[in-house]
DNA sequence: AACCTGACGAAGA
DNA sequence: TTCTTCGCCAGGT
């Protein structure tokens, strides 16, 4: 296992219960910014692995993206979401205003970003206390 | 080695 | 605002 999916699985981990991120969003904590395909990709390698809640990431605009013409998977998706609180609407898209998930230092130190970087990735999706 | 394929994203038309 | 286009990069053929 490359050392970027192992970080990509673990940071996923962290993502809490009721809150999604899009997969750019994945790439930038695990330190290879333009990499979101990648991450899309290495879920879908990942998918139904115990302890890692897939159906929380989504994608920038907060739309159930799974792959190709699996309804049923992308009707997963929703039920996982909606059953921990996250609202999901008919075209099945999330208010990422709402439900984004936005880290707190803590889990930037962890996601060791530093300088420049660090306030790029502030500026993009914010930190919370 | 060359080429292809994406659970993506930003920018421009 | 919706749609292209292009960059991205790991993994497969």
């Amino acid at each position: 296992m490359s050392v970027f999916k192992d970080r990509v699985i673990k940071t996923v981990m962290k993502i809490p219960y009721g809150k999604v991120v899009s997969y750019g969003q994945i790439s930038v904590y695990v330190g290879l910014p333009r990499a979101a395909r990648q991450v899309g990709w290495i879920l879908n390698q990942t998918e139904g692995r115990v302890n890692l809640p897939w159906w929380r990431v989504i994608n920038r605009d907060g739309i159930i993206t799974i792959a190709g013409t699996k309804y049923n998977d992308k009707m997963l998706q929703r039920k996982l979401l909606e059953a921990e609180g996250v609202m999901v609407s008919e075209d099945l898209r999330v208010d990422m205003s709402k439900f984004r998930f936005v880290p707190d230092k803590n889990f930037l130190d962890e996601a060791q970003l530093a300088g420049e970087y660090l306030q790029k990735v502030i500026e993009k999706y914010g930190i919370s206390n």
